[in-house]
DNA sequence: CCTTGATCATGC
DNA sequence: GCATGATCAAGG
């Protein structure tokens, strides 16, 4: 068996320096890549991108999806643009969620593309929102406006899957907007409708189009549109597996 | 302070 | 243009 696939003793875990060549492997298994994220938990941002060979950029600006990426090849994700999980073998979705001090989360977080055409047989449970839902590694990274980028600091990381609770809620929101794109409602379709999963734009820019059904069933040009989670809930998330002060 | 709507970068 | 990675910024 080869040495890599051998746990690690805990002591190794707390105080163990990298192994060269432990960044960037794809992970053989969920435990395997649940290991690799605890390693990098309390490690700064220049830390980790400079063990990979990569500038840490003064800020975000022009680079809004560079922590993502950065643990993306940190923990071994398949690079791409393919919809589906960013490990596809394992089922599992890598996402980065800024936080506040207080562990809170700063931003909505981006599920995937909302399909406006060729949906009717989609059910909830075929469907992008609830794969890539199923199985997620959150990573809380420290987010205060007053920390430079370069310090800022990678947390604990947290495997998640939804409870039967929370998957009922993401279900009775995503048939509502689905609802609504197959009606043809796109007025209708705004940020303010869903109780944890929601709709908005997701396009480079208020130029960008593309196609949807419209009101008499008829093709029409829009903005692109995404699933995206409310802060609300991705804090209940965090707050039922960390202890957060309220 | 929070939400909604708008936008930035990259690969194909 | 579409999918990925997200954060920005105006207004309530």
């Amino acid at each position: 068996m080869p040495e890599e696939f051998h746990p690690r003793s805990a002591a190794a875990l707390r105080v163990g320096p990298l192994k060269r060549g432990a960044l960037g492997k794809t992970p053989d298994s969920e435990w395997e890549l649940f290991e690799r994220a605890q390693i990098l938990a309390g490690k700064s941002l220049s830390a980790v991108a400079r063990q990979l060979g990569r500038r840490t950029p003064r800020n975000l600006m022009g680079h809004k999806g560079w922590v993502g990426e950065l643990l993306e090849s940190a923990l071994g994700a398949a690079a791409g643009s393919a919809p589906e999980p960013d490990f596809p073998v394992l089922g599992v979705e890598l996402k980065t969620i800024p936080v506040t001090r207080d562990g809170r989360p700063r931003e909505s977080t981006y599920v995937c593309t909302a399909p406006l055409i060729d949906n009717v047989s989609v059910r909830w449970k075929t469907s992008l929102v609830h794969r890539k839902l199923q199985r997620v590694l959150w990573i809380p990274i420290e987010a205060e406006p007053s920390v430079p980028l370069p310090v800022r600091r990678i947390g604990t990381a947290l495997l998640w899957s939804p409870s039967a609770q929370e998957e009922q809620r993401l279900k009775r929101d995503w048939e509502e907007l689905m609802e609504l794109i197959c009606m043809g409602e796109l007025d209708q379709l705004r940020a303010h409708r869903g109780d944890c999963l929601q709709i908005r734009p997701k396009a480079a820019n208020g130029q960008s189009l593309t196609t949807a059904i419209g009101q008499a069933g008829e093709r029409i040009r829009t903005l692109p549109r995404g699933f995206y989670l409310r802060p609300s809930f991705t804090e209940a998330i965090l707050r039922e597996h960390f202890l957060i002060a309220t």
